[in-house]
DNA sequence: TCCCTCGTATACGCTGCCGTATATGGCGAA
DNA sequence: TTCGCCATATACGGCAGCGTATACGAGGGA
């Protein structure tokens, strides 16, 4: 009966950190049961004691991700306070600098235009997030047409941004991003820092 | 000597395009030379009679999207003219919503974060349609740093729209990219259409 | 007509990966 | 110490994809 186990030893959190990790260095098709065994320094005998298959890992990292995405940043938000239109600079820094998470969302976003699952709960984080944005952003903007606007700019540049492979001259990409953000926050230049 | 080949028969061109719509569809490790041949109808046989190897077509697949991407797009834009804001809209609407070319731009922009020999070509490609931008932003906008963050602002509106999944409760998705259109170009509302 | 060429088909060996079945060995319980 | 359990290792069969070698066959040139 009480058969403790006081460590679990190589434990499923491991198969999923692994998972995610080369989720993000190489998208959904990197995601090879025995290269994360060899990467763990195991063999792969031990996986399917936690998982039923590959697919089931994949749809644990998904879980993990999906709750890391959300509970934990936006509770991390609220908890921070300040007002309205730093905790929207706040927000994307701690979503979208997370040297973590980052990748991994990038990779979950072009992954989700393939796979309709992947694509739902995409749309879950992401609705909540916009929620946020919308919150925020209509603290300041009365018009709901135009505070859907900025919050999809807003939104679109954090994402786009690590898309986008373009030199900006003279500035640094911050230098541009900071503005860009004045633009969207209707700020005015001299007010961002 | 003369050995005249009056048509080549299934074209290095083929494999390119059906190599072009496997990466669209799926992402670079979706480009199998099995498969493609299968889906041209064809066996591997003819294959390695035009690409060394895989890697051969990866290139030349490059090759073909940096071309279309850069000479053709931009050198309709400047054909057909128009008052620089339509123009910028109209440049978003042929690289972007081009059935043929915006999954590949997407699933390129993905490959680009993790290989660096494609990173460079995006560069490339990315850095004329950013100086398209700037120049025709500048046409309105004095500040240099402001040219650049509005350019950048309308670019990764143009590519995040596609990685973001939410809804916009009332409103169609259109209708918030024109709204956050008219913030990019500085534009009233009533003048976007 | 015969032949030569070139695109394609067929066949092969190799590798990497999945999932299963079985062996091993270490640690806690008694 | 001895036993039993459980995570891991090992071994296996199968499949899919790459790249190569070779066989076919249709079309043009002589």
């Amino acid at each position: 009966m009480g058969h403790i186990r006081f460590e679990t030893r190589t434990p499923r959190d491991r198969w999923i950190e692994a998972g995610l990790e080369a989720l993000a260095a190489g998208g959904p098709d990197a995601v090879r049961v025995e290269a994360l065994a060899k990467r763990l320094g195991v063999t792969k005998g031990g996986f399917y004691g936690f998982f039923a298959d590959r697919n089931a890992l994949l749809t644990a990292m998904l879980d993990t991700w999906e709750r890391e995405s959300t509970d934990e940043v936006l509770e991390r938000i609220e908890r921070k306070g300040g007002d309205p239109k730093t905790r929207i600079t706040r927000a994307g820094v701690m979503t979208f600098s997370s040297h973590r998470l980052l990748p991994i969302d990038l990779a979950i976003r072009d992954w989700a235009r393939r796979d309709p699952e992947v694509a739902g709960r995409l749309r879950r984080v992401d609705g909540q997030r916009m929620d946020l944005l919308r919150q925020l952003i209509g603290t300041f903007c009365d018009d709901p047409e135009e505070v859907e606007a900025r919050s999809v700019l807003a939104f679109c540049l954090l994402i786009g941004e690590h898309f986008l492979a373009a030199d900006h001259g003279d500035h640094t990409r911050s230098q541009v991003l900071r503005r860009a953000g004045d633009i969207i926050l209707d700020r005015h230049p001299d007010d961002s820092r």
